[in-house]
DNA sequence: AAGGATTGCTTTTTT
DNA sequence: AGCAATCCTT
């Protein structure tokens, strides 16, 4: 079985060799960052199924992103016989989850057409959970309350089990039972159900667990030190009999104990499996070294961590830049100014990636990117399924596929607005709490009974046919249809399209979500909501796309780019301040985010943080993040004597790293001129203006344009990037 | 019941 | 600063 000419086996160390030449039984890989890990992982399923003759369908490979399990799946499409690769299960833990409850809905004791409920809709259900008991909401803050229950379930605990020492566990204790209930008549699961139901169906049910122990004979697992208890126990109940359990983790890259992840299970998994062989992978194919001393000097400062000895065959490399701004703007400005000095060595958008610790620090580097006409590609936020209107849009789906969905009914029973207010639902839900429905059952009874007013009754009356409709169509239709006819019934075209701007990116949202539903015609329904429920925003991440990425140090794990910014290297910011109030550990895991961010750069890693910082709408001196301080001088370059800029007037202007920009190999050919002094143009943002000055810098066009607006006023573009074209009317 | 004004609160991080 | 919940007016 050891064959080194095997083809698998081409272009790999001996540590990746050994560790996906191992005989099936339980393995623990533990690797450092860009170590091969999912190669590692992706090699040893194709090993599994060449060699030991062992049937894909028998093979549940789990991972972190939806993106890593199809960019898993197209690997193995390449590597293996057509057929082979087919009938593999590939897949997250959620999505894995989702998709074994959908089977299992009987045994479970779950209605099979269960809709997930998002954060957002956690939140709602458990407002009203809080108003239902009569509670304080400032006492009992629903979303403290939601972590607890989180907190509870990710740790196995039924309502009847939590642990009450104080009054408020009491109140918890309570609203969780409550908030349970409620989910349930709502046919609705939470993130937390998807795994904690599983892992109660395989205990309650032997013959079922028998069932996917059978299935899923080789169990394969990526990330593992960001499994929690609820994801643990599944592992064991399934791979505790057959025992070939596969699992790849870094515990230097563990940035999920928030959510519950425990790097403990790596100890327990010792412990369960006493014949677990583990195999190291140390060298390092992505970075320099110097970004590598870099990064491994800053994880070094973690107690509690088995130190690993990484290193890499690309010695030297550029020095690591490190960049005080004098505000976020002005850092914003420093990055976008870099990418263009970037570009003119030869770089392309899509090489270099800015991260940075919170959502709310993006909107200066847009500003930045849009003002010096950078591509960008925005990660995370305000995602796209979280928005308002494709919300909206989707609790219309969501009712039609499940009427009594409360949820989904009480968000959009009056939109657009129909007449039906507040003392109407109150006594809509008067009379579910009667008769123990739904509100939409309940509202339907209010109708027959007359006892409304006829305007009132009226508004109910339509607004609950239109949901018997779409429910009895949704059969019939493909989602897509099923779409047009609702926007269509509600009017909520007119409804989104007020002659505002913002009315008309809410509309092309729309337009975008339709699009999703056009792309799978044959898609069900209940799993078009599923799907939609479970993408992360990096699963968008698309490649092709010649752009800036602009991306959180949490949603960066697994990825890698050329060049990396990381930004708001605060103290406050980087070792966040709600951090900083808590335990030694949660700084200890704001080291580790910066860990995993500096070790995404292969090549150059910039550094930055700014003296001012916005800070809930006033602006704050900061001081540079502690990890800094421990950053050895050596891997810091010596930054050459900033060259004035055009403007001249900033004394923060920023460093420039002059010849060292230049990427080794290839150059680009030279250009040729298109624009001239005195030409008019037109920009597709910024509209008509006459050229300034053209020249040729560093193989691009730089273009200097006056916009005849003079809100715009004079902007420089490179003429090859920017959507800048020569005027002429027709 | 709807829409506008005011207040007060919030931000980690995501499947 | 931005947003959601609440209050207030019509």
């Amino acid at each position: 079985m050891n064959n080194e000419n095997h083809p698998l086996l081409r272009e790999l160390n001996a540590q990746q060799r050994a560790a996906i030449t191992v005989p099936p039984g339980p393995v623990l890989v533990l690797a450092g960052p860009g170590s091969g890990k999912t190669r590692v992982l992706t090699h040893r399923v194709a090993w599994l199924l060449s060699m030991e003759l062992v049937p894909p369908w028998q093979v549940l490979a789990v991972t972190f992103t939806n993106k890593a399990a199809r960019e898993m799946r197209k690997r193995l499409d390449g590597m293996l016989e057509r057929t082979a690769s087919r009938g593999l299960s590939i897949g997250t833990f959620h999505a894995t989850c989702a998709r074994i409850l959908r089977r299992e809905a009987e045994w479970a004791g779950l209605d099979s057409d269960y809709v997930i409920f998002d954060s957002a809709d956690q939140l709602s259900a458990m407002k009203l959970v809080v108003k239902e008991l009569g509670l304080d909401d400032k006492r009992y803050r629903p979303r403290a309350l939601l972590g607890a229950v989180s907190r509870a379930k990710n740790e196995l605990l039924l309502p009847a089990d939590y642990p009450v020492h104080t009054y408020y566990d009491e109140i918890v204790a309570r609203v969780y039972r409550r908030y349970q209930e409620m989910l349930r008549e709502n046919s609705a699961l939470d993130f937390d159900d998807l795994l904690v139901e599983p892992v109660r169906l395989f205990r309650a049910t032997p013959e079922v667990l028998e069932k996917y122990r059978q299935r899923f004979r080789y169990i394969l697992v990526d990330e593992f030190q960001d499994t929690n208890m609820a994801q643990y126990t599944l592992l064991r109940q399934l791979s505790q009999e057959h025992r070939s359990l596969y699992v790849v983790a870094d515990e230097d890259q563990s940035i999920y104990s928030w959510r519950g992840a425990d790097t403990r299970n790596i100890h327990r998994l010792r412990e369960d499996y006493p014949e677990l062989q583990e195999f190291l992978l140390e060298e390092n194919y992505r970075s320099t070294q110097v970004i590598l001393n870099g990064a491994q000097a800053i994880i070094a400062h973690n107690l509690e961590r088995t130190p690993k000895s990484l290193f890499t065959r690309r010695p030297g490399g550029l020095p690591i830049a490190l960049h005080e701004a004098y505000d976020e703007e002005e850092e914003a400005d420093f990055v976008a100014r870099e990418v263009q000095a970037l570009q003119r060595a030869n770089y392309t958008p899509g090489d270099v990636a800015v991260m940075y610790r919170t959502n709310a620090q993006s909107r200066a580097l847009e500003e930045a990117f849009v003002h010096a006409n950078i591509p960008y590609r925005l990660i995370g936020g305000t995602r796209f399924y979280s928005r308002k209107e494709v919300k909206d849009v989707l609790a219309f789906l969501r009712l039609a596929q499940n009427p009594d969905d409360n949820v989904s009914f009480l968000r959009v029973v009056n939109l657009p607005a129909r007449g039906i207010g507040a003392r109407t639902l109150a006594k809509v839900a008067a009379q579910a709490e009667a008769q123990q429905s739904s509100r939409y059952r309940a509202a339907m009874a209010l109708v027959a009974q007359g006892t409304l007013s006829r305007r009132t009754r009226n508004a109910l009356q339509v607004f609950t046919e239109l949901v018997t409709a779409w429910h009895e169509a949704r059969e019939q239709l493909p989602v897509v249809q099923l779409l047009d006819r609702i926007i269509a019934d509600t009017g909520y075209e007119s409804y989104l399209r007020d002659n505002t701007d913002v009315g008309e990116s809410r509309w092309e949202n729309i337009l975008a979500l339709r699009a999703v539903t056009a792309e799978a015609p044959e898609l069900l329904l209940r799993d078009f909501l599923t799907d939609v429920a479970l993408v992360a925003d990096v699963d968008e991440l698309d490649e092709r796309v010649e752009a800036v990425t602009l991306l959180t140090l949490h949603s960066a794990k697994g990825l890698e780019y050329p060049v990396v910014f990381i930004t708001g290297l605060e103290d406050g910011m980087l070792p966040h301040s709600r951090s900083l109030d808590d335990s030694l550990q949660a700084v200890a895991e704001e080291r580790r985010l910066l860990y995993v961010g500096m070790t995404r750069a292969k090549e150059r890693l910039y550094l930055s943080y700014a003296f001012l910082r916005h800070w809930y709408g006033n602006t704050e001196p900061s001081l540079p993040s502690r990890f800094l301080a421990d950053l050895p001088p050596e891997v810091l370059g010596q930054p050459s004597k900033p060259k004035r800029s055009v403007q001249g007037a900033n004394h923060w202007s920023a460093p420039r790293w002059g010849q060292a920009l230049q990427r080794q190999p290839e150059r680009r050919p030279a250009v040729q001129q298109r624009f001239h002094r005195g030409q008019h143009v037109s920009h597709r943002r910024f509209g008509e203006g006459a050229v300034q000055d053209s020249q040729i810098e560093g193989g691009e066009e730089l273009v200097t344009v006056l916009f005849f607006d003079n809100r715009v006023g004079v902007k420089q573009f490179l003429a090859g990037l920017a959507p800048l074209e020569p005027f002429s009317k027709h």
